[in-house]
RNA sequence: GCGUCUGUAGCUCAGUGGAUAGAGUAGCGGUUUCCGAAACCGUUGGUCAUGGGUUCAACUCCCAUCAGGCGCACCA
């Protein structure tokens, strides 16, 4: 990486000025707040470092560190100049060419890196209820958690995907409770949904999407069910049975459901694992005792308490209802320590803001059970917020809502993953679903996917037999397909002599539009450790705009084909490097990469 | 009230304490004998919510205020 490089030998050569004393009070260990990044403007150089951080320890004026510095630079075919107290740096043809050869070396592993250091990472996204259809805001987090992992295996991570299958409990029941009215209004029963809070309309899922469960069930089940009447005939008030029966079926499409649309979705989980057998295993009275056991439980008011608040939460909480069964946050404590005994050592779960919460009271369960807090590391989402006909639109299962299922079928994988992954999850995510509708030529992964298919055309056009139109007759192609492979190959560590014809050129735009284009290309090495550090898949969905830019720029003043042969090849393989960063970037964000569109 | 996220161009958003705060889109004006015009170029547009503080240097860090989102259960 050429950052690496500049920063490297900045560091080297501070040292060494700082032990001849050539920078006032500077000890060499002070050096180390290095600031490398591309230079603001193009005139200064590629890349600069601010040294104006050591003037407080040199206690000198940071042009004059620079000018003292200076002298121990040495790197090979950079152009190094002092600008008010930026160290700048010009990167010659050799070190750029470099950079399209490594490229075209690495191929799919360009960008491949090992900052994850092979660290077992459970990452934890979409954990929906199997109550019903996956709406947008498990969309979000599906096309956010995917291409996180897909960046933290890029960069060395052993990464395992898992769904958390919320299968347990109220909800379920009140599923059940809802399909058996369903059920019954198929049986042409008169069964209706309660309307009013009073009456209890919250514990039941009154969504259409419960209908076609019904009809599933009475495919094979209409005797049974119509037995199960006889026995039940008030449809508010079903037996444990019934109820049992119903909750069963229905969470079992509806799991199958969300799995199908998810794998659509290019979201490829390595497990999924269910509260219920967490129950069932025992795992969860293991966990109570355990806590009980390390003195960290309480009685009062008839139920049992975590202290939570003695590790950061803001108060104690129920672990044991009164009625003696137990919350959530039981299961999920017993869920989270199961993780660590897995054998993970970092725990990274992708929450909605509305659960920010339940952090502090999870972190607070890890340190009580005697592990390190810090190895949970909660990425808090914000909503996601549809915008219909210009106005905010409340989303809930309980209504008639527009599901994932629909907005994909709508916008496609491609554009609703690109859309979900492009902003920041710190920001809340406004989902105009008719702009998506009506007008989807304006959505940004056209702009990159179209980029993508102009160099794939080009390398088409290149290799494909051409027709003289003034005597009709047959031209040979501009360069053979074997011609073209045995270039890319002689390319591979011929030290650039095959690229050096990038810059025979006059043309001013030609070689800016080339430079940018490379250093473009290299620093997705960079950008790629950034976005992995900081776990935001999004810089990359941005990248691909910006590479898409500089493409453009380049294919507008730059001609590739119908040039000097020896230009013609070194920018086919720039523009083959170009495929392969489109190639390696979109394939983390699980977005195609068209040929053509 | 407490916690948390957000507030940057008309709109949607970038911006590791460092050079003149940037993109896209919308508006205006241009570009096609030639590799895909789903493209490109130019231009208009800013009290970085407000007020303090720290710093050689603040959109960035700290404090307060204002506005908006989301939480604050013996629900999941």
């Amino acid at each position: 990486m050429i950052k690496e490089l500049i920063s490297e030998k900045t560091a080297e050569a501070i040292k060494k000025a700082a032990e001849k004393s050539e920078l006032g009070q500077l000890k060499p260990q002070d050096a180390t707040e290095l600031f490398i990044d591309k230079t603001k403007n193009p005139e200064f150089g590629d890349y600069a470092v601010n040294i104006s951080p050591l003037s407080r320890h040199a206690k000198m004026a940071p042009q004059k560190i620079a000018e003292a510095i200076k002298p121990y630079i040495n790197i090979p075919d950079v152009e190094v100049s002092i600008i008010q107290g930026f160290i700048n740096f010009k990167l010659g043809n050799s070190l750029l060419n470099n950079g399209i050869t490594k490229i075209i070396e690495k191929n799919k592993d360009f960008g491949r890196n090992n900052l994850g250091k092979s660290e077992k990472v459970l990452l934890e996204y979409v954990s929906a209820n199997p109550t019903g259809p996956l709406h947008i805001g498990h969309g979000r987090w599906a096309a956010v958690g995917s291409s996180l992992a897909n960046l933290l295996k890029f960069s060395g991570y052993n990464v395992t995907q898992e769904f958390y299958i919320n299968d347990a409990g109220n909800q379920i029941n009140n599923l059940g409770k809802s399909l058996w009215l369903r059920v019954l209004q198929e049986l042409d029963v008169d069964a209706s949904f309660p309307q009013t809070e009073e009456e209890g309309s919250k514990n039941y899922y009154a969504g259409d999407y419960l209908i076609d469960v019904a009809k599933e069930y009475l495919k094979h089940n209409k005797d049974k069910a119509e037995e199960l009447y006889k026995n039940n005939p008030e449809p508010l008030n079903p037996s444990d049975e019934v109820v049992k029966k119903m909750s069963s079926f229905a969470k079992g499409i509806m799991f199958k459901q969300q799995e199908d649309l998810l794998r659509k979705f290019r979201t490829e989980f390595d497990t999924w694992y269910s509260e219920t057998t967490l129950h069932q295993k025992g795992e969860v009275e293991k966990t109570v005792e355990k806590l009980k056991n390390l003195d960290k439980l309480y009685e009062k008011d008839s139920a049992l308490w975590f202290k939570s608040s003695e590790y950061g939460d803001d108060q104690d909480r129920v672990i044991k209802k009164g009625d003696g069964s137990y919350t959530y946050l039981t299961a999920d404590i017993a869920y989270h320590y199961d993780k660590i005994e897995r054998g993970f050592e970092r725990l990274i779960n992708i929450w909605g803001a509305d659960h920010h919460g339940y952090v502090a009271r999870i972190r607070a369960s890890i340190e009580a059970m005697g592990k390190n807090p810090d190895c949970l590391e909660v990425l808090l989402g914000q909503l996601v917020n549809l915008i219909i006909s210009g106005e905010q639109v409340r989303m809930g299962k309980r209504k008639k809502m527009l599901t994932l299922q629909d907005l994909i079928d709508e916008v496609g994988v491609d554009g609703t993953r690109f859309w979900m992954i492009m902003r920041s999850i710190d920001t809340a995510l406004d989902f105009d679903v008719d702009l998506a509708k009506s007008c989807s030529d304006e959505n940004p992964v056209f702009y990159v996917q179209y980029a993508h298919a102009r160099v794939c055309s080009i390398l088409r056009t290149a290799t494909a037999e051409r027709l003289d139109t003034d005597n009709k007759t047959q031209l040979p192609p501009f360069i053979t397909q074997e011609e073209l492979a045995k270039t890319l190959k002689q390319v591979q560590g011929d030290k650039g002599n095959i690229l050096e014809a990038l810059w025979k050129t006059n043309s001013e735009k030609e070689i800016e539009s080339t430079k940018a284009l490379i250093l473009k290309l290299e620093s997705f090495e960079d950008l790629i450790q950034t976005s992995a550090k900081t776990r935001a898949p999004y810089m990359i969905a941005r990248y691909c705009l910006e590479l898409a830019k500089d493409f453009h720029y380049f294919y507008t003043f730059t001609r590739v084909l119908n040039v000097e042969n020896d230009v013609m090849k070194a920018r086919l393989c720039l523009i083959n490097a170009v495929k392969q960063v489109f190639s390696n970037a979109l394939g983390l964000l699980g977005v195609s990469a068209p040929e053509s569109m």
